[in-house]
DNA sequence: TACGTGGCGCTTTTT
DNA sequence: GCGCCACGTA
């Protein structure tokens, strides 16, 4: 039996925030819950963030240290923001602190462990796109034609690959419910895993998933890495639980293991991310899997006036997979039904909204307090060539995330190549910039180059710079000159080649890589801005774009740190910070996915319409059409003084001609009295 | 093997 | 009304 023994904590500072005061009794319950798992359910505007700040705050004001608190959260953006506001609570200093998303903690944990994960510390991080092209080449490589037969594109093995690792299924069992007309292929498909895995390995490139999974193996795995974090991590707070998949809960799970000194916030009725393997019985579960845990609710809500709240009770009410609570308003009765507005077409949907828009502004509304939110970002075309018609000004996050961009990833790919010169897919998105380089030629330009490296040392691949401040830096030795400049390549694209091989040269000099915003300088000086022109028909927007990136750039001192964000950080995030026109009054425009955690005054959601909102192809299983009126209840939770729910009965079918549409179920189970009619005309 | 043109099919959600 | 893919040509 070991002794227990406690360190004396050194004078914590006085108490200074009254939480009584300041919190309501459900909140303040939860806030200075005892150590041990807690489980929050937090409804809708119920203060979930104000909730997680305070627990900080508490947490360090009983001396608990900074750099022994893991805070998880959505995006980073919400990571921020709380810790933004635990200092304005506090004094503490609370620089040690680890916040962010599951994967940029995976990320930064992979960083100082690589070698033990079965990579180099400078791997690259692949997104999506990047992620298809690499199977595309596996399943090139493995000599499957598919043209004789059917065979799925890497796009579909991307899917197939992420959702099995995410949820911890077998290929087989995925296969079979996601792609059941490829269930023959199961085999064979499942056969190519570990050739993609192996492919990842040579170009040490990690996907999105690998830095949950492979993160996760590690703590499994190695005692020492795990020891270490589970003592570092002393409390783990959760935000947003309803949404993590099996990994992520596994990954809590093995951190925790030591003290169980874990506090998870969530709202069943907001699991919106099934499709990506989140499964909300983690959150269902969690008493049973934590059989000490205490379980605070929350139902207060001090966000939406009572008739919408009336609203979303409804709404919800018919999901018969879920913790039943019952959300109370605070907030006075305005006397004001939300809106149900039946449009004869989607061109009168868009006048409507762009009609009432500009009322609510002669009114006095402030635009950046309006939003528009629909299922699918297409549903917005229309309504953006509306609302730009009346010169109404407006945000969009969009489905195209800044950083997704071609032009953005092509100039990243230099960055990322002379960063981890294996980068395979790197490698080759940067030749084919070429002119008369296509996919063949850069594969074989690939080989031969992967064949050079492999005669290098291994110490020479790594970047000069340390990948993480403060690491010990080898001495990188990759020339790039040397190495690239007298491959053979088609005559066409000689001069092009010479040209990039100095480029490199000259951003890494020597190996030594130069800081990310001198580097994006000459990348785009000496090759890419000749292509950009040649290239894009809107030459001036995307140069544009590169300008900002490059300013973004220079706020980085490391290379690495610089593409990390671009990987991890998603578009919400971004478009904040790239276009920093936040003060702008601009109407925003959203998927109601994106819309998860923020709110506004005004709320309109549009396509309320039987195959639009709920998605039709979410139609095929009841999980399907329960998740899609979890996603209808995040939309109308969003709004705070007024709602309007739209639906046009015409959907003008592309090439069809006209089609009646039937108005989204869900708004046939919210009573008609909660609602008023609105007769447009 | 790179790149331009015509036909076809049809729209989720994202770290 | 548009983007993607396959095919044919330089």
């Amino acid at each position: 039996m070991a002794r227990e023994y406690t360190l004396k904590r050194h004078a914590a500072p006085v108490a200074r925030i009254d939480y009584a005061a300041e919190l309501n009794p459900q909140q303040c319950a939860a806030v200075t819950a005892p150590p041990g798992p807690a489980l929050v359910i937090a409804g809708a505007g119920s203060g979930k963030t104000r909730t997680l700040t305070y627990r900080v705050a508490y947490l360090l004001e009983n001396g608990v240290s900074a750099s022994n608190i893991l805070l998880l959260t959505f995006t980073n953006k919400a990571a921020r923001e709380m810790l933004e506001r635990v200092t304005s609570l506090i004094p503490n200093d609370i620089a040690g602190l680890w916040s962010g998303t599951f994967h940029s903690i995976g990320n930064r944990i992979l960083r100082r462990h690589a070698e033990a994960a079965g990579f180099r510390p400078g791997f690259s991080i692949m997104d999506r796109e990047d992620q298809q092209d690499i199977l595309d080449a596996v399943i090139a490589k493995a000599g499957i034609s598919t043209k004789d037969k059917r065979f799925p594109k890497g796009e579909v093995l991307a899917d197939i690959f992420s959702y099995s690792i995410n949820t911890g299924r077998p290929i087989d069992q995925v296969v079979a419910e996601k792609y059941p007309y490829f269930a023959m292929l199961d085999a064979q498909i499942a056969l190519l895993q570990p050739q993609y895995e192996e492919r990842k390995r040579a170009a040490n490139s990690l996907d999105f998933d690998d830095l949950l999974e492979k993160t996760l193996r590690l703590l499994q795995s190695d005692e020492s890495v795990r020891a270490f974090y589970q003592r570092q991590f002393q409390f783990i707070l959760v935000d947003e639980y309803q949404d993590t998949n099996k990994i992520q809960a596994d990954f809590i799970d093995a951190l925790a293991a030591a003290h169980d000194n874990v506090m998870v916030v969530g709202d069943d009725a907001q699991s919106i991310y099934s499709w990506r393997g989140a499964n909300f019985q983690n959150i269902l579960d969690f008493p049973k899997r934590y059989p000490k845990a205490k379980v605070y609710k929350i139902e207060t809500n001090y966000r939406s006036v009572p008739q919408i709240l009336q609203v979303a009770n409804a709404a919800i009410e018919a999901n018969v997979n879920q913790f039943k609570k019952e959300l109370q308003s605070v907030r006075q009765d305005t006397g004001l039904k939300p809106a149900l507005v039946a449009l004869g077409d989607s061109t009168q949907q868009a006048q409507f909204i762009a009609q009432r828009i500009l009322e609510l502004r002669d009114e006095g509304a402030d635009l950046r307090e309006i939003a528009v939110l629909y299922r699918a970002h297409y549903h917005s075309m229309e309504l953006q060539m509306e609302l730009t018609r009346h010169g109404i000004p407006f945000a969009i996050t969009s489905g195209l995330r800044f950083f997704e961009q071609a032009h953005v990833k092509d100039v990243a790919a230099f960055m990322k190549f002379v960063v981890n010169p294996r980068d395979e897919v790197a490698f080759k998105r940067m030749a084919r910039l070429l002119p008369g380089i296509g996919a063949r030629s850069a594969e074989q330009l690939w080989n031969e180059v992967d064949r050079r490296l492999s005669a290098l040392p291994l110490l020479a691949l790594e970047p000069a710079v340390p990948a993480t401040a403060g690491a010990p830096s080898p001495a990188g030795t990759v020339h790039f000159k040397e190495l690239l400049f007298d491959l053979k390549v088609p005559s066409k694209a000689l001069k092009a080649w010479q040209q990039l091989a100095y480029t490199l040269d000259e951003i890494a000099p020597a190996g030594k890589v130069n800081p990310p915003g001198a580097m994006l300088e000459s990348i785009i000086e000496a090759v890419y801005d000749d292509y950009l022109k040649e290239k894009f028909p809107n030459y001036d927007q995307r140069r544009e774009d590169l300008n900002v990136l490059g300013n973004y750039a220079r706020q980085y001192e490391s290379v690495q740190d610089f593409l990390d964000q671009l990987a991890l950080v998603s578009s919400l995030e971004t478009s904040n910070e790239l276009n920093a026109a936040d003060d702008d009054e601009m109407v925003n425009l959203s998927s109601v996915h994106q819309a998860k955690g923020l709110e506004w005054k005004v709320v309109f959601v549009i396509w309320m319409s039987e195959g639009m909102f709920p998605s039709s192809r979410s139609l095929d299983s009841s999980e399907g059409v329960e998740e899609e009126r979890r996603l209808f209840y995040v939309a109308v939770t969003r709004a705070r003084d007024e709602l309007y729910l739209t639906y046009p009965i015409l959907r003008l079918n592309a090439g069809y001609g006209e089609a009646f549409q039937r108005p989204s179920r869900f708004l046939g189970e919210v009573p008609k009295n909660l609602l008023e009619e609105w007769q447009v005309s």
